[in-house]
DNA sequence: ATACATCATGTAAAGGTTTACATCGTTGAT
DNA sequence: ATCAACGATGTAAACCTTTACATGATGTAT
């Protein structure tokens, strides 16, 4: 029973008494075989403890059911969510996944290219907005592929993400909605969509409330918390201080909080402060951090569903996947302080 | 050049006007063939673009270059950055690293277990002290294994972790140091290695310091932040409080932070607490944590390393790997109230 | 009764590699 | 000059599946 060798297909065949061909229908056709001879495949399927090669079957079927997960950093802890929602729906639909880290390495992502070009993944989840591979095998034929967060760069790869646009415009709308007039947004100059967009609703939001824009309070970052300090120490060299610092993810929030608080004031009461993404941490600083929640199971779930629809029907039945984010509530915002022209 | 085919060995043969053996020894044992012609196999092998197929070779070696990484929780911020260290150590050597995730789950653990049977995956990484897979299948051929942070209950897996007891030792020898004498221990019930250790270096610095134990300032919780709360609510209730808490891990000593805080005590003017592990959050929440560091990366790199060496060695040369913890000094302790009597 | 469709099963090829064994040519020792 | 040893390369089998096609049996319509 516990052989040394595991069984094939032969082993089983030879028990049940069919041919090999019998076997791999009862497996994976059963319509397609007699009642009773299912039955004798199935028992000796047990007694033999087979199970078949994916090797093997792979090969012959010149696809395997791996799915390549391609991410610059695997240690963020972003990232971890949205792995459990990949990764159950994979696993429920028979695939595995396999991650590669790039660091935004192009030889890093070059070998992961090379488990695409070996046939060891039948699909490709990208985390990059830019295919993490050189530029000479940019035109590489690529497997099946979805994006999360944002669009491939080279196009024609549809993507998973939230509604940036939406998730800001709540953002702004809360602060608007306790008063605040003056909201600084501190931005992201790196060209990417998702920061464009929350930029773009935030400048509807301001808009939607009759508040004219105002450039001196709208900064553009780099997205870490360095330069959310940095966005502090540049406004309060500018003549107009804001109420509010609308931050286009929960680094630079952070950031803008620490900077804030090195200077003496204090959050909520003085300024306040919101982010976007909801990352762990944000309930953990102080105060806990009023920000935008990217549904990240969620979306690793539809975008791994995607994929796997792409996989078998072959054309992208939407191109792109907007979930709905949801503001959540904690201690950093507040109404601005009547006190503030005294300061 | 880019045809709608991948290259095989045959076209690079072709080319290069050689027998697909000489092709395969040219890539694999570059030693046994003349200069001239691995010249001319290269050559062949550039204008192909031949990339050499994944399936076919494991199905002939009877062998995969993946490794399966198993985790009860890989949305857990500790498990990525133990991923990091995995995934570099794996990817520098040809392997690629499926995950799998078990949620504890015996039934996801099988359906893991097939990846292995079916030679998908050569070694096998578990972060669990128990094998996943359900008792029937206990006995199932493993590949090699490493077990991480603890041993696996089964045996004869080896390990890669941190030396729990001397990491609490530090701890302790802290508070020591700082003044403390009456300091409790909040541990976790659970019976895993890594508990019981880090206990033993409680009791050990406390012996050093010729402290006799004081069961009743020793409590037992299951490691979650409300544990941390709950030891707290019951050291009240008993006539003696200790002036630090020692927690077996950070969550616990979260709970602890977030228990003294509700009664209104600061931290660390009236009680210190100490952690361990030093997840992400301990660096934010306030005061910050003062706890000992798990070096995550670093076990990540030593567990792949160990593994690779079991794939092409055979037999283990270490059974257990511990490294050093370091301490980490931020601002949940100090010296012991003068006042406390006061209180 | 004949022809034909249908169904269940078997035969054999193909998928791309690696490697034991065979072959052939060259070199060095006698 | 002969033989042995060696080095470089080729031939072909094996790894385990899946599936197109062939086969044979059974049932149905004429």
């Amino acid at each position: 029973m516990s052989n040394s060798t595991p069984a094939t297909i032969e082993d089983v065949a030879r028990i049940a008494e069919v041919s090999i061909a019998t076997v791999s229908r009862a497996i994976h056709m059963p319509e397609k075989v007699a009642n009773s001879t299912r039955l004798k495949v199935n028992q000796a399927i047990a007694i033999t403890g087979y199970t078949t090669n994916a090797m093997a079957r792979s090969l012959r079927l010149g696809r395997s059911n791996m799915i390549l997960v391609v991410a610059p950093d695997i240690g963020d802890p972003n990232f971890s969510n949205i792995l459990v929602g990949l990764e159950n729906e994979a696993r429920a639909h028979g695939y595995g996944i396999l991650i590669g880290h790039t660091q935004n390495d192009a030889q890093r992502g070059l070998e992961y290219l090379k488990f695409l070009n070996s046939n060891q993944a039948a699909g490709l989840i990208l985390f990059t907005g830019i295919l993490p591979f050189g530029h000479q095998t940019m035109t590489a034929r690529l497997p099946p592929s979805v994006g999360v967060f944002e669009p491939v760069f080279n196009g024609g790869i549809p993507y998973v993400g939230v509604d940036d646009t939406e998730g800001a415009r709540k953002a702004v709308d809360l602060l608007l909605a306790e008063g605040h007039r003056k909201i600084a947004f501190i931005g992201d100059s790196r060209t990417r969509l998702a920061y464009t967009r929350r930029r773009m609703g935030y400048d509807a939001g301001l808009d939607a409330a009759g508040i004219p824009p105002d450039t001196r309070i709208v900064l553009e970052g780099d997205g870490t918390i360095e330069s959310g300090r940095h966005a502090v120490e540049q406004l309060f060299m500018r003549d107009t201080l804001p109420t509010a610092f609308m931050c286009v993810n929960d680094q630079t929030a952070i950031g803008v909080m620490v900077g804030l608080g090195a200077r003496g004031y204090d959050i909520p009461r003085d300024f306040s402060v919101t982010g976007f993404d909801d990352v762990p941490q944000a309930v953990f600083i102080s105060p806990a951090l009023t920000t935008i929640r990217q549904p990240r199971t969620a979306i690793g779930k539809q975008a791994m569903a995607l994929l796997l629809e792409l996989l078998s029907d072959g054309r992208p039945t939407e191109t792109e996947i907007l979930l709905r984010p949801d503001l959540v509530v904690r201690n950093s915002v507040s109404a601005p302080s009547r006190n503030w022209s005294k300061r």
